[in-house]
DNA sequence: CGGTGGGACGATAGCGTCCCACCGGTGCTCTATT
């Protein structure tokens, strides 16, 4: 423990971690794979950082999004780690080859599962003496391994032909059931587990139970005209979400901007940055906005379509009230909300007619659809039409306990809190007028900081330069 | 499921009504040819 804190105190000059921080560190120091589950904002960072300055070996970091990685590489260079790398697909060959040519000279080298699945990157990769293997967002393992990003379901492999280098696997949202399945996805075995607390106390929970579409749209208006902002309202159609948002532009006048899969990067990476500037109020989002959004001071969550999951729920309110002041997460649902859920999880799936189709015909078809894609890794990967067909029935299987679970949350009448901690092994019997619209409890909002008040007067902050903002995004793209 | 867009149909000519089919989230990678 001394030992730590020295090289905290000599590294970043800090006096003290943060709760979580020492244990993980303590755990890897005694060579054993870690399992950190800690809240956002305890500096998950700083632990392979530090780690990496202790052993003098290379860290490796995969990560899901390119501009998560791009986040990171600014802030590590920014924090004096100028030996810090992404490889993404925004590197021209050139630069690509003459990074995987010094990769020994890095220390902090981020990369997509996807691009060390690449058999040169990952001869590369071999060659190297890797002090820390981090899987950043580990819960994305489960979330988008098997459906969605197959690649995820690499890095068991990857892990092996690297020599089983050292594994810590972070995030801050993973049941004991699914930490689980990530470490057996990955194939690690005395995994160490240093789990904080997923309690959020100071965001106030509670559902809002809608008659129709009308009567949803005007709860969520004046919901939207009474809290404070900034405020996310998260979407499962980005149609929705678009409607919404001139909707409230009208009725609320309120700055509000839409966010998901469409927009372009530029339209994406200007709109984060407006939010985090206090210059939008609302956010219109599907589940595309989220990762890497480190804002403090968002005061409400609300769900016009609820998640189907427990995990992407607590994952989504928690961005509320990250300042530790008083938010509030609510779900506007309306009867049969979860067949929207439902249809969006089934359709992903290839189902076993689609399944027998591809085995039969895999080299007559060229068409490039999602379904295709992913019945061409697992066909590549050496995998039965049984074995597929019995994975996909599976994660059907899977997909709609989790879907059940969340929609109990939302039927639930009793205390939300408990329920939720329940679903991660948490204790809870501290039920008030703070804590949710449970056991027929009213919500003292009125007593709260919530409510907009008449002296609230929205900043505009008119003399931001976009231009060069944007300029510069690009020219560290290429 | 709920919303929507398109086509068929009927009664009588410019349009209303009904029914059916369809849709709905998340991102990495790069396919570089003369």
């Amino acid at each position: 423990m001394d030992y730590l804190r020295q090289n905290l105190k000599k590294w970043f000059g800090f006096d003290d971690f943060r709760p979580g921080q020492s244990e993980v560190l303590a755990a890897l120091n005694q060579g054993k794979n870690t399992f950190g589950m800690l809240p956002t904002g305890t500096g998950k960072t700083l632990i392979y950082q530090l780690f990496g300055l202790m052993i003098k070996k290379p860290v490796v970091i995969i990560s899901p999004l390119i501009s998560l990685m791009q986040d990171q590489v600014d802030r590590m260079r920014y924090l004096g780690s100028k030996n810090t790398v992404a490889i993404t697909s925004n590197l021209n060959f050139i630069e690509k080859k003459r990074i995987l040519k010094n990769l020994s000279k890095y220390s902090y080298i981020y990369i997509s599962p996807e691009m060390i699945s690449q058999s040169d990157i990952l001869e590369s990769f071999k060659k190297l003496d890797i002090g820390l293997f981090v899987i950043d967002e580990a819960h994305c393992i489960v979330q988008w391994g098997t459906d969605f990003r197959p690649e995820y379901l690499n890095l068991h492999r990857i892990i092996n032909y690297l020599n089983n280098p050292k594994v810590l696997m972070l995030t801050a949202t993973a049941s004991k059931k699914v930490r689980y399945e990530i470490v057996d996805k990955l194939g690690l075995h005395n995994v160490k587990n240093i789990v904080k607390s997923t309690n959020r106390s100071n965001i106030m929970l509670s559902v809002e139970y809608c008659d129709d579409s009308n009567d949803k749209n005007n709860k969520l208006l004046s919901l939207v005209n009474k809290l404070r902002s900034p405020g996310i309202i998260y979407f499962s159609s980005k149609k929705m979400a678009n409607m919404v948002t001139i909707f409230l532009r009208k009725e609320a006048h309120l700055r509000v901007e839409a966010y998901h899969s469409d927009l372009n990067n530029e339209n994406r990476y200007r709109i984060q940055h407006q939010f985090m500037d206090n210059q939008i109020d609302v956010i219109c989002a599907t589940s595309a906005f989220g990762m890497g959004i480190d804002k403090n001071n968002i005061r409400y969550v609300i769900h016009y379509h609820m998640p189907s999951n427990i995990e992407s729920y607590v994952q989504e309110m928690g961005r509320a009230g990250r300042d530790m002041d008083e938010s509030i997460s609510i779900i506007l649902y309306q009867k049969n909300d979860e067949i929207l859920q439902y249809n969006l999880l089934m359709d992903n799936i290839p189902d076993d007619d689609m399944i027998s189709f591809y085995y039969q015909n895999y080299n007559k078809l060229d068409n490039n659809d999602e379904q295709t894609k992913l019945l061409k890794y697992y066909y590549d990967n050496g995998y039965s039409k049984d074995d597929v067909t019995n994975i996909f029935q599976a994660r059907r299987l899977e997909q709609k306990d989790s879907l059940a679970e969340m929609l109990s949350y939302v039927l639930n009448n009793h205390c939300r809190r408990k329920k939720l901690l329940t679903h991660f092994d948490e204790a809870f019997d501290d039920h008030n007028e703070y804590c949710c619209d449970g056991n027929h409890t009213k919500l003292n909002l009125q007593a709260s900081n919530l409510i907009r008040s008449n002296n609230d007067k929205i900043i505009y902050k008119d003399n931001y330069d976009w231009h060069s903002i944007i300029n510069s995004l690009f020219n560290k793209l290429h």
